[in-house]
DNA sequence: GCTCCGATGCTCT
DNA sequence: GAGCATCGGAGCC
């Protein structure tokens, strides 16, 4: 298991990729191997929630203890962060993409669609695993789990810039992006890039 | 109470 | 590749 508390938030979002994220709903469980993280760096990282200093009732999970789900709604949609760091240390790691394992029908039934379509996106893969605002503020292992070993190995993992952060000065560009290369489940890969093994080495 | 706006996604060109 | 739909929280009046 990852030690959420004392590992630097940028090794924390390289080493879940490869792990198996999973959530019951209605007795069937549903997993994806995570594929493609991001990186929020607390207070100073002018991206992330906690920039600054600011600290308001919605953004109180990202104050945890590392280990805890933080989850952020936008337009409807729900996104998930895994917080890092000591408490009162506002750092996190985004889920970005995943790729779907098992409970794949009851996926293809909550999002309505088939393909990479189904988790290829932050708001897309929580919509397919079924979670909602109730996993806010709860500890990893406890309605969302996350499995111990990294079953998958990532040949290669790119490191890149974050998506949809613009004008965020050096932060826009700053390399706190993480994915499998070759995965066609990351968020915005093009085609051409893809490999039949899916940039797993086993 | 009201306005502004975003760690998005979908659709159409 | 670009534009827009659309929801709730934050912050200010």
């Amino acid at each position: 298991m990852i030690d959420f508390i004392n590992t630097p938030t940028t090794e924390v979002a390289q080493l879940l990729i490869g792990k198996i994220i999973s959530h019951e709903v209605d007795g069937v469980v549903r997993s994806g191997i995570i594929v493609d993280t991001e990186c929020y760096m607390g207070e100073v990282d002018e991206a992330s929630h906690g920039f600054g200093g600011k600290r308001t009732q919605r953004m109180e999970a990202m104050f945890l203890e590392g280990g805890h789900i933080y989850l952020y709604e936008m337009r409807g949609h729900i996104l998930m962060n895994f917080v890092c760091g000591p408490i009162d240390h506002p750092e996190g790691v985004m889920i970005r993409a995943i790729e779907p394992l098992e409970g794949i029908a009851a996926m293809i039934q909550a999002r309505q669609t088939t393909g990479p379509n189904l988790t290829n996106g932050p708001a897309k893969l929580t919509q397919a695993l079924g979670i909602t605002m109730n996993s806010y503020g709860s500890l990893l292992g406890d309605t969302i789990h996350l499995s111990v070993s990294t079953p998958y190995k990532a040949r290669t993992i790119i490191k890149t810039s974050r998506i949809g952060i613009p004008n965020k000065g050096e932060w826009t560009y700053a390399p706190l992006r993480f994915y499998v290369r070759g995965n066609p489940y990351c968020s915005n890969v093009k085609k051409s890039t893809l490999d039949t093994d899916r940039g797993w080495t086993i």
